[in-house]
RNA sequence: GCGGAGAUGCCGGAGUGGUCAAACGGGGCGCGCUCAAGACGCGUUAGCUUAGUGCUUACCUAGGUUCGAAUCCUAGUCUCCGCACCA
């Protein structure tokens, strides 16, 4: 056998190649499915496959989960720890129209890219897994679960808008929308367009998803998060009629219909055709056409607009006409697309209601203020409680109450009733996009909407596509192109791409079984990894990916594929690390870090250590250089010092130190606080340096391997041990060993060694030795430590218990002695 | 607009009723090592005061609860984040 040759200076590139194939070789982070084990799944968010590669927050996400990871292993979990690609999606598009490439090019260069990198900075995953969701063995069960939807009446079409560019003559984006024009011709205006397109309902599971919330061991920021995408309210449908026709209109404001002045109905709503006026056709046609894109985030600083449609409603309680009004800040997919409007007491109306000289009429008063200005003006409407005004025969109620009361007056008459309105809208899965997976659709003229047999599946993408005309898809005849499976006649293919949220929402099934191809997954072992015991990523995806998967699941769930009900019952969320100037990273404000550049520099390990060590990693926080500086030098000095290394035997206070350091280390790495974690490991080896067993030392490097796991290895191999380090045993702590006196002991000598350079400052002179006065109890610890004392002072030191006899004391200071405070005297 | 999070010393950040002028890291300053610099080691880093003491002012602002508040409550200011076709 070659003896391991060690170079004195810490070449962390040549340790770190080593390890890393090491690791690849001996196979140690490839699990199997087996009974002896407690099983622990650790997952990262799987990063979306760009061509920028990996960024610092990806590393700040995966050493977070890797550290989880091998610290689980290390405790004697069977931890399966594993990486994919989501690799459909719009950029890769955006690539091939604007650069060229093929986004079956650009995205496998991303991946082998992203690959390179994740295995550069030390990642324990279990790589045989991995997948990619643009990978037709993959999407096929994209299209496998869509038909089962529908099947299950979970899937249907209906109609909705999307954002239009008459010039690209295709679908944009929310995202490609700038200020309402296209991102690729400035000049032109987004124009609204409905589009029929597939659904799926996750409203039908609302109610689950929001009572399942309350058990989810996640951040609460992101349980309220997910509480108010749902958002469960309670109030009535009323009937309010126009045209002949009753309109529910849902509202949880019954109490304000006497202030009702005015209707409006979504400007996207898909029966405001029949609404409109001959007279008004024009002016609606008018305002439709430039109405531009309505995204919520947008909603806000929105300008309220609206046209009048020419109809009238009845307002069902008294009879009063109301005129009806088209409007861009109602949503069409919300209750019912049309709103009651109550200028007085909504903000919304009243702004549109001033735009627009509707009248304003108050009906709701509160008692102790006056919500009019000195003119008789209403400032702004008042949306809080009070008492009903001109309210008929409710007048003089107090709101609440009047809530209930105007409630059961119109499920009496017949004109109303309680309902629960969701947030929570169906999702929209359809994308007019080239790059995702194809829903497995056909249309024939005779038979309709037929869905493809799963044995025709996967629909497969073709790679001979032409940009530049809208979708692609709809574009290339051999893919369009089909037989109807019932009659065989001509038909065509869907051209809709399914939202990459769907390849998102099942990848964590995927990996148990990544190369099966006669299922999804194999339901075995399922049962046995699932569910996530530990999901870990950005909140950034607190709401849409985290409801769709719970979603997802749920679904399966009810189909027979799965037998739990919620994939990720512990999450965890990391911070944004912003740049060093406290700003969003980005491309285009030039502050990128780029992770490679630090390993290169130095080292991998100083960079996982340095990012646990800015903050507590669920924190925003600021990259700054500094940090990753620091940690390399402290790394360098754990590497000469076990370089150097002799075993000797340590005292109590080692052994106090150790276990105490045990013992808080695995605390802090539960709760996910990693730089407190660090901070005491780091404490822990300022006393390893004044000599300790080769044990201790040892336990040293298997807390700090997580962290840093090629550093720990070479050192753990130079010790002499022929084994990973990487598959120790995390260590217990002995409790008896911990002793809190050794802590105050250490604080009495700092307090003495602070008060001895204060009294040197004051002196003016030059010291030349100083005398200590203890307790006589005392006096064998301070002896002990007089090296330290004369060390951290500079200057000698004479120790004596108050009762010698011959002790040197010309100012008398031992009479200030106190139980763990020495007198002192300096000359 | 709706919803969420946060504000601590020169900086980054721990701390969430007393043990707090507040961990740890960075920076500054001083000292040691050295021919010298870097590296390294040690000390120090709110103010006044004092041979190691005592006092004052301090954890966004203003009130409040309490014997006692960085920590709990109320109001306000500011910052950041999410909002459904980016993923």
């Amino acid at each position: 056998m070659k003896k391991e040759d060690f170079d004195p200076k810490y070449d962390f590139k040549k340790i770190e190649k080593k390890w890393q194939k090491k690791w690849e070789n001996a196979k140690i982070f490839e699990v199997k499915e087996e009974g002896k084990k407690k099983k622990f799944y650790v997952l990262e968010m799987f990063p979306y496959a760009s061509g920028e590669g990996l960024h610092i927050g990806h590393t700040l996400n995966y050493t977070i989960g890797d550290i989880y990871a091998r610290f689980k292993r290390m405790q004697g979990f069977s931890v399966l720890h594993p990486i994919g690609y989501d690799s459909f999606g719009l950029p890769a598009e955006n690539a091939a129209i604007k650069i060229g490439e093929h986004p079956k090019k650009y995205t496998e260069k991303a991946i082998l890219n992203y690959e390179k990198q994740l295995k550069s900075l030390g990642f324990s995953y279990d790589w045989r897994r991995k997948l990619s969701t643009h990978n037709k063995e993959y999407y096929k069960w994209n299209q496998f679960f869509f038909l089962k939807f529908l099947e299950k009446d979970l899937v249907y079409k209906k109609h909705s808008s999307v954002n239009w560019c008459p010039k690209c003559k295709t679908v944009l984006a929310n995202e490609q929308v700038h200020n309402g024009k296209c991102e690729y011709h400035e000049g032109t205006e987004v124009e609204m367009k409905l589009l029929e397109q597939w659904f799926i309902k996750t409203t039908a599971y609302a109610d689950e998803l929001l009572d399942f919330v309350d058990d989810l061991n996640w951040p609460s920021k992101i349980k309220a998060m997910q509480k108010n995408w749902i958002g469960k309210s309670h109030g009535i449908d009323i009937d309010f009629e126009i045209k002949g026709e009753k309109w529910p209109v849902f509202t949880t404001r019954p109490d304000t219909i006497y202030g009702v002045t005015f209707m409006v109905i979504s400007a996207q709503h898909s029966k405001l055709k029949e609404i409109v006026t001959k007279e008004q056709k024009k002016e609606v046609d008018k305002f439709l056409k430039k109405l531009k894109s309505v995204s919520e985030k947008e909603l806000g600083d929105l300008e309220k607009e609206g046209v009048f449609t020419g109809s009238y409603s009845v307002n069902p309680i008294n009879g009063e006409k109301i005129p009806v009004y088209a409007g861009n800040f109602v949503l069409a997919d919300y209750g019912s697309g049309m709103v009651m409007a109550v200028p007085a007491h909504d903000q919304r109306d009243f702004e549109f209601a001033e735009k627009y000289n509707v009248p304003i009429k108050v009906v709701i008063e509160p008692k102790d203020f006056e919500i009019y200005e000195r003119n008789g003006k209403l400032p702004r409407a008042y949306t809080g409680e009070g008492f009903l005004v001109n309210s008929g025969e409710f007048d003089g109620l107090e709101s609440k109450k009047a809530i209930e009361k105007i409630t059961k007056y119109f499920e009496k008459k017949k004109q109303g009733r309680k309902t629960i309105q969701y947030k929570l809208r169906d999702w929209l899965v359809s994308r007019q996009r080239y790059w995702g997976a194809p829903i497995p659709i056909v249309y024939c003229d005779k038979c309709g909407i037929v869905p493809v047999p799963e044995k025709d599946l996967p629909i497969t993408l073709p790679m001979n596509i032409k940009f530049g005309k809208g979708n692609p898809l709809a574009t290339n005849k051999k893919f369009l192109e089909t037989k109807c499976p019932i009659c065989k006649g001509k038909a065509k293919r869907e051209t809709d791409t399914m939202d990459t949220f769907f390849d998102s929402s099942w990848y964590f099934l995927r990996y148990f079984d990544s190369k099966n191809n006669k299922k999804a997954f194999d339901k075995k072992k399922v049962k046995y990894w699932m569910p996530v015991d530990q999901y870990i990523g950005g909140a950034e995806h607190a709401t849409m990916h985290l409801i769709y998967a719970r979603f997802f699941i749920k679904a399966l769930r009810d189909l027979g594929y799965v037998e739990f009900d919620e994939p990720f019952p512990n999450l965890f969320n990391q911070g944004m690390l912003h740049a060093k100037d406290g700003r969003k990273m980005s491309k285009s404000l030039g502050n990128v870090i780029n992770p490679l550049e630090f390993i290169e520099k130095y080292s991998a390990d100083s960079l996982r250590l340095s990012l646990m060590s800015f903050a507590s990693p669920d924190s925003d926080t600021c990259w700054d250089e500094k940090v990753i500086v620091g940690s390399f030098k402290f790394l360098e000095k754990v590497y000469r010092h076990f370089m150097n290394f002799k075993s000797e035997k340590g005292d109590g206070i080692i052994e106090h130190k150790l276990n105490k350091t045990i013992k808080e280390v695995k605390e802090d790495i539960e709760k996910f606080k990693y730089n407190l974690a660090i901070i005491k490991i780091r404490e822990l080896f300022s006393y390893l340096e004044e000599g300790v067993s080769k044990k201790d030392a040892e336990t040293f490097l298997i807390m700090l391997h997580p962290f840093c796991p090629h550093v720990t290895e070479e050192l753990w191999q130079k010790l002499g041990n022929k084994s990973f380090i990487s598959l120790q045993k995390w260590p217990i702590a002995d409790e008896k060993k911990i002793n809190e006196r050794f802590e105050k002991q250490e604080q009495e000598l700092r307090k003495l060694i602070e008060d001895i350079n204060k009294i040197a400052k004051l002196l003016k002179k030059k010291s030349k030795k100083d005398f200590v006065y203890t307790l006589p109890n005392e006096k064998q610890i301070y002896q002990k430590n007089s090296g330290e004392i004369k060390k951290r002072t500079g200057i000698d030191v004479e120790v004596y218990a108050v009762n010698d006899k011959d002790k040197y004391d010309p100012e008398n200071k031992s009479k200030k002695v106190k139980p763990g405070r020495p007198g002192i005297y300096i000359e």
